[in-house]
DNA sequence: TTGAAAGCGGTACCAA
DNA sequence: TTGGTACCGCTTTCAA
């Protein structure tokens, strides 16, 4: 019980292993007669062949694949950004590995390992553990394999990133000229370095405010829900209380939204909310959120599109491609009373 | 510029390229002096070498990887399942390869083909149109290819499933208990047979309490967010209006939930609603969800489980997990007025 | 128009 | 304890 190979079809057909490659690949170049054709593809669907893409992959050196390692599935930002990889990827005839390493440093490295270890053409990358993974990188970079990284650009490689810079602090004059003077900000990701431009823009745009910089209203949770709402039941406990949260992501304002609504408070009466990425959900949700909107979707497709690009054309300049986050405002914001 | 190989790391030792397998595999019932495996190991590192897993696996037959082949990352219940996969699959020291179809039935044969093509270990398919794949399916179960399918026993292989039928059940005698009896129902997903098992219980529990099977109060929408909406204001149309509204998942309850609040209406004081899944989110919505909890989570680890016994133990007759679903019941259902 | 044969990068058996 | 080598399934010259 075994998988048939192309000598199976072969000897089926009466041809030789050449002929069959030729004929299930269509080879341009290669003439075969159309009756030949014919009882080799009769074999094929007899047996029910096809090709071990690993054989293929090994002898023709290209695998007609990208490998996408995303931290975590959990996070609806992530999948736009499949979403875009994928669809970009397949339109240019690539297929898509697409591995998650659930938020764990040694499962990313191992992950990382994996994908490359496949040897696939093309790698995307949207790292939360740079440390773990530098070594691995910067030599398969140093090799000239194509590797883009999204989101980052602390390696020498393509990269696509969403600035958040202009949005934020657009988000911050927002909820400045709506009268907040106690900002509470839930950081909850990965790893900090992820988001410490947001963080910064927060901080100075308190300071051009005139406005100290209270540590105690910046709470590192984690990245579920539930790590949303704790941090948001926390932030609710100081005294005075913020009149503002930003949330690092639509994801985690689920769970503050649930700790407002449970107090009793009204959104955006008695607190406003913002989030980042304003992803599916964001305009949906009880009120609907204003968001610093990070096109994943987009962001994926660029990933892709570098990707691609550099396979085809592997001498080409590094690129850098950066893509503007935009503020969305929407109900959940509103002025102090 | 090519990445290292075997006999390149075997070249810098001085040993050959068998020795060099044999370290870099610690293989067990060979001995290898300790000084030459350091000069191996040096060599490896100094290379930066890792070993080509398409050779590896093309020789040894086994690449020790399972594929999980899902049809939409929009939906949270999956990533559970994914996470469940991932989990049990790496404890059992295994990749996963995944890879996702967006509810697209030509892309999800085409996926499936790419996988079984890259002859990963064992396939987990929670496939959402059966016609395309039949075929190369059924092909693959009678080559003794280890498959399991979830949430599908059409096909003669092992596979898990969430049985549904007695927590349905339960969830319409709630809400039949409550008093509703103009119950809508929003059946958004990818094809229709998925879940005829759940719309069949709705019409029975129907029928057995003396009430009309409206069909205009059975909705096909899509998978997003929106269509729930879509499908929720529709429903809210019509004349007498629905008292409750049940929804295939908790994803596209939050675009009902959206709907219903739009138009001023209370839930549960004015409308109940209920769904299925039961993901994280259900219970931090605003008010958190009465929900069918299938359990994603149980279910990816089963499947893993069942396609890791049948690489190991190929002859093993085929198994049938099931698991049941479970009702939850929160405040997002109510007695009507 | 077709076939023979040399690898792709490993593994594992057999000898040395 | 180490090395030689056949072979996994396929692609791709080169000859016939």
């Amino acid at each position: 019980m075994k998988r048939p190979t192309q000598s199976d079809v072969a000897k089926l057909a009466g041809v030789s292993r050449a002929t069959v490659s030729y004929v299930v690949n269509g080879s341009a170049d290669v003439s075969i007669s159309a009756e030949t054709r014919a009882r080799v593809l009769d074999a094929v669907a007899h047996l029910n062949y096809a090709p071990d893409a690993r054989a293929r992959s090994l002898r023709s050196g290209g695998s007609n694949t990208v490998g996408l390692l995303i931290p975590d599935l959990h996070n609806p930002h992530y999948w736009s950004i499949v979403q875009g990889v994928e669809d970009s990827v397949r339109e240019q005839g690539y297929d898509l590995l697409l591995t998650s390493t659930s938020l764990d440093p040694e499962r990313e490295a191992q992950t990382l390992a994996g994908l490359s270890g496949r040897r696939v053409d093309a790698l995307i990358l949207t790292l939360s553990f740079l440390e773990q993974s530098k070594a691995t990188l910067t030599q398969l970079a140093a090799n000239g394999y194509p590797v883009v990284t999204l989101g980052n650009t602390s390696f020498n490689v393509d990269a696509v990133i969403a600035t958040y810079r202009n949005a934020t602090a657009r988000m911050m004059a927002h909820l400045l000229g709506l009268g907040h003077t106690r900002i509470g900000f839930i950081f909850g990701v990965g790893s900090k370095e992820l988001a410490t431009n947001r963080m910064a823009v927060y901080q100075e745009s308190l300071a051009v405010a005139g406005l100290p910089v209270d540590p105690s209203l910046i709470d590192y949770s984690g990245p579920r829900i539930e790590d949303g709402y704790q941090a948001a039941c926390r932030l609710l406990e100081r005294t005075p209380r913020p009149s503002a949260l930003l949330v690092i992501n639509d994801w985690l304002a689920i769970g503050a939204l649930r700790a407002v609504g449970e107090r009793g408070l009204r959104v955006p009466e008695d607190i406003s909310i913002a989030s980042f990425d304003d992803t599916e959900m964001a305009a949906y949700l009880n009120p609907p959120l204003t968001s610093v909107r990070s096109n994943g979707y987009a962001l994926g497709r660029q990933a892709a599109s570098l990707a691609v690009e550099r396979i085809r054309q592997p001498g080409r300049p590094i690129r850098r491609v950066q893509i503007e986050a935009e503020l969305i405002i929407r109900s959940s914001t509103g002025a102090t009373k």
